[in-house]
DNA sequence: TATATTTGCGAGCTATCACTCGCATTGTCT
DNA sequence: AGACAATGCGAGTGATAGCTCGCAAATATA
């Protein structure tokens, strides 16, 4: 329980046991916090959960902290994959049936694991380490803003960067609203759901002097 | 640390004396929070900044998370008045006008006491006996959607349910993101903010057709 | 004033947590 | 095979957390 003192990386895997160790810790670590919350995940408990002895687990990360943050950023990781994908796939449509697709992936990749999303959302504290990873966030400013930039002449905002801001925010709120309250939800609502998102994304991208 | 069951209330004070306590309790919650984060604030600590025994504490509060709850609950009726408040001032003004009041109060409310928000945003688990004061929000949201109500004609959304909640969301992230990345923005950027969040929302209400 | 009730106190109990350390096992290199 | 390094182990340690309980002080009631 005492941990005032930040921590330092530790030795990282370099056999291929050890790298199979750090996985099982880290999918452990996503089970539990699934499964009991973010107070009640133990480093002990998630090594055992991981089939692992605490000690192994103090090898790869220096405290719990540490750990949910390798998680987080893992996860963050693959997010941001999605992102880029559908950025690709999305490049050559015009920007309303561009931001609808956008949306629609926003949405199916908050669908993989709710529950994470969930834990990540409503528990996991974003301090110190963790406060860190939201650096990578940047990553998914940057990717959306370059893409704003390849549309400039079809968007009319004073300023990108703010528009950006805007936008990642909005969607992601929106977003995670959706998956969270409404993780059940039927087709219908869901497309329902990605036309509204989409009609205030556009709305603001390209609005009509009134 | 061992807190498995879920709890009960407490008596509830009824001489003036005993009300005084939960008030310095519940301030203390506030000033140790915003110190010291969540993690770190205990009750022991909590009482010792009331200046109050941790045994009065729990006369009062079953445990640690009744007593943020109830931080929360006073929290957020005092930010419901505000925005009652704000919506009784913009009742006979022109949409545009109100929303752009409205995104304007909403900021300033948030601008009362930062740390304390961030501390409920960012750390403090959203479970459990949080997870009721939440219901407390559905008040925001039948307070704008009544509002929404009687401009019904100035609007054209397909549905005022759904409307309601992504705007209320979208206000909600965008409002503390600005205020917790931005605390010390000059006037003139959070009108910008302000303009920028006007445009969003009122692009979504009065679309013109395309 | 005498009695009953409400409120306040805080040392201390128990549970649990994060984390260490000496040793065993597995893998690598020559 | 032998030597050295990397990895894995888990009982144990110190610290701290949440929370209780017996008693004292303050207030209400008669």
């Amino acid at each position: 329980m005492a941990r005032a003192v930040p921590t330092n990386p530790r030795k990282s895997a370099s056999q291929k046991r050890s790298q199979v160790t750090v996985e099982a810790l880290l999918d452990a670590t996503a089970r539990v916090l699934t499964k009991v919350g973010y107070d009640r995940a133990s480093t002990n408990r998630i090594a055992a959960t991981a089939g692992v002895s605490v000690g192994s687990l103090y090898q790869y990360f220096p405290n719990k902290e540490a750990l949910v943050a390798a998680l987080v950023a893992r996860h963050n990781r693959e997010m941001l994959a999605l992102l880029s994908d559908a950025l690709k796939e999305v490049a050559s449509l015009d920007l309303a049936t561009a931001i609808a697709k956008l949306v629609r992936a926003a949405v199916d990749a908050h669908r993989v694991d709710p529950a994470l999303h969930r834990v990540f959302d409503e528990q996991v504290p974003r301090m110190g380490q963790l406060a860190k990873i939201e650096a990578l966030q940047g990553e998914t400013y940057r990717l959306v803003k370059s893409y704003l930039e390849k549309r400039r002449n079809e968007i009319s905002v004073r300023d990108l960067d703010s528009a950006t801001s805007i936008l990642v925010t909005t969607v992601e709120a929106l977003t995670h609203q959706f998956v969270i309250h409404r993780p059940e939800a039927p087709d219908r609502d869901r497309d329902r759901f990605i036309d509204e998102v989409t009609r205030l994304v556009v709305g603001y991208l390209m609005p009509v002097r009134r």
